[in-house]
DNA sequence: CAGGAACTTTGCGCTGGCGCAATGTCCGGC
DNA sequence: GCCGGACATTGCGCCAGCGCAAAGTTCCTG
């Protein structure tokens, strides 16, 4: 992977996307190439944190381990996206495990390096204030959810946030490229992987959804799952 | 309220604590004040972001309103809290409305005066970073709270987050020096005004907390309330 | 100090969703 | 082609917490 495509991979890139020419090319040389395979971590909850990765390709799950042993899964992230930012510039340990569920490429920079390029780009670090804050509201707009729907609603708002990200159209309706398991929904959700079950059978039974498979979750009719989603 | 008022305020903000002389001086003499009463708002959620505020005294509840009419407490704030800069930043609309639960004093700086502070001073926008970073966090952690645990602990840990935050020691334990009622509890917590009212009844009854009047809350053992939470 | 507004308490019945456990289905490896 | 493991489905019983409704407190206002 030379600078000429990682400048290309950046420009896709949420934190760089937009910036002037001279940034990204700074930015791409500084960049070191990460690969990690499906079903293995980035780094563990509770590393130090030393690292800013932008995912190349692939797609990670960003995992929390709570201490009294549940998981909860906070989002799922593709091709453009910040991971580890956060603690990094915090100076505190990572507060979650990145897991590939695909094989996976991510650029690299060393904790300095990046404050490097944020000192001599300050559109740079506006860019960050902006993401940060696309994340604090879509946080808040989560809790707000998980606080004041019911399930059935919060399953329907999940899998449609997840396939506006990443959906891809086939014939019979909307596909999410990657796997995503019950377990996983309950996890995005709050709830337990038999309740997920139950809804989505239900879902398929009424033609809403294909695939019992965690791989090949198809929707076939996303107007009704906005319905679900949105009904007072 | 003079620059040199200002400038003490600015020294236990949290976006600017901890920073240079000439940067306090300079934010400071850029700063307007603003005055609003206990139960008014700063503005309404849906305004146009034009603002960034900093508490210099009092206490606001930051509100949000679903789309259905349910209403969500995101946080309180007080003195050093910034409010407003995120959606400014983003440019987008105030996702929220503070309301004063307190008589209220602020710092104000319009969009295009804290732009200019934070170009010309980049400390100041790492200091920023460095503070969503901390929202974001709290609001991870928060939804790890609401989606896996029960109410009873959710209650018990947003109380003891309050009394760390703002609590005073008084001769019968920590008392919440502002009014905080079971509605806001139960919005906080994301469960009913009953569920609340019930809990802390049965706490009050184990001599755990009190005070069954909205003001003058006040935690006679803690380390209770820190086994409930923390329980597994 | 009387009246009313705002807030809290509490009993009761109900139900959404959990937990368990048994069973079914798909996939990959040997 | 068979076996084992991972994942999904589904029936059943139960209970935490909700919703309603009525009554009790506390505080403010005139």
């Amino acid at each position: 992977m030379d600078t000429k495509a990682k400048i290309a991979v950046l420009e896709r890139a949420k934190l760089f996307g937009g910036l002037a020419r001279d940034v990204l090319a700074a930015s791409a040389e500084s960049a070191q190439i990460k690969l990690i395979e499906k079903g293995s971590v980035l780094f563990q909850q509770g590393d130090e944190a030393t690292s800013h990765y932008v995912v190349a390709w692939g797609r990670l799950r960003l995992d929390q381990t709570t201490p009294d042993g549940k998981n909860v899964v906070l989002r799922f992230m593709g091709p453009g996206d910040l991971v580890g930012s956060v603690a990094v510039w915090r100076g505190v340990p990572y507060p979650a495990t990145p897991l590939a569920v695909e094989d996976t490429r991510l650029l690299v920079w060393s904790a300095a390096r990046m404050m490097d390029l944020m000192q001599c780009h300050p559109p740079l670090s506006m860019k960050a204030m902006v993401m940060m804050g696309g994340r604090i509201e879509e946080l808040q707009e989560r809790i707000q959810q998980v606080a004041t729907q019911q399930v059935e609603r919060r399953i329907a708002a999940t899998i449609l946030k997840i396939a506006g990200q990443s959906g891809r159209k086939v014939e019979t309706g909307v596909e999410i490229p990657f796997p995503v398991s019950r377990q996983d929904l309950a996890e995005m959700t709050g709830t337990t992987l038999h309740t997920v079950s139950r809804t989505l059978s239900a879902w398929i039974d009424d033609g809403i959804l294909e695939g019992r498979r965690s791989s090949h979750l198809t929707i076939c009719r996303p107007h009704r799952l906005v319905e679900i989603a949105d009904q007072a």
